[in-house]
DNA sequence: CTCAGTGCAAAAGCTTTGCATAATA
DNA sequence: TATTATGCAAAGCTTTTGCACTGAG
């Protein structure tokens, strides 16, 4: 309890602080992405929310993660073509494998940035603002599944 | 011509090597791949073909694509959220560096899976089976073009 | 009181699919 | 001839948008 509304607090500090008014429906969305699994995506976050307040549209929830996204509250990935997934924006840069048996995404870190400026030419002169980099393939436990 | 004769009928060969029929509108997707810039998406290839064959449909643009990667000859890069693009699969595994700015791709290479695996430990036990890398930014000249 | 945010329904954009027809092997 | 592929139109899915209403600051 005490935790749940230190919590609840911070969120509405957060929001605040980003210039964005604080509404019953962003506290919960922010709540859910902040507590629920990381990579969340729209409709999940969605389901989620209804749950706790029936009139939420799922509108809201996108214009919401778009909102949030802009104020650097929070992070987009395509890990999938056609829908994308949201978590926690966290200070380290990590990246992700994407088992494609069981659908675990397990997070690395990895200076990436760091690594292809030091050793791709093509990239030395350029701005880099953005970096996505996405891994495939069979965790350890698909992996002997499969064989 | 004669080079123009010689490629229709490797791209003939390619087509029936991986199983597939050959039909004019197959050929013709396969020429606008290979002879077009990387990175054509599903429209574009599809503007161009008509050119060629008006009576193409868009479905079999998009049937042709997917039967190509199913069978590995062509690769599907997912630079924007909302559509794909295409090129030949080639031998070596490159990167790209998007633009945007001008919305220019430059390909580099960088043996990336690699040195995941040197640095990764979470990595060394994954079954990699695909990678892509995005990363975003401005090149040189539009650096320039915004200070 | 004012403007940002919400709900609803409709639209947009890319991609897929059902079905009858046509073409390949 | 037996499949496989095509064209057309319709549907599917995620995401966006218009508009009137509500609620935060």
């Amino acid at each position: 309890m005490g935790k749940n509304s230190t919590s609840v607090a911070r969120n509405r500090r957060d929001l605040t602080a980003a210039g964005l008014r604080v509404t019953s429906q962003r506290a919960i969305i922010m709540d859910i992405i902040k507590r629920g699994e990381p990579h969340l995506d729209a409709d999940e976050i969605y389901q989620r929310a209804r749950k706790r307040e029936p009139r939420i549209s799922l509108s809201t929830v996108y214009r919401s993660l778009q909102r949030f996204k802009e104020m650097g509250l929070v992070e987009e990935y395509h890990f999938h073509e056609d829908h994308h997934h949201y978590e926690v924006k966290s200070a380290s840069t990590h990246h992700h494998l994407v088992c494609l048996g069981c659908g675990r995404v397990i997070e690395f870190d990895y200076d990436l940035v760091g690594q292809i400026k030091e050793n791709v030419p093509e990239a030395v002169k350029f701005d880099i603002t953005e970096t996505e980099l996405h891994i495939k393939g069979y965790c350890p436990e698909c992996s002997k599944a499969k064989a």
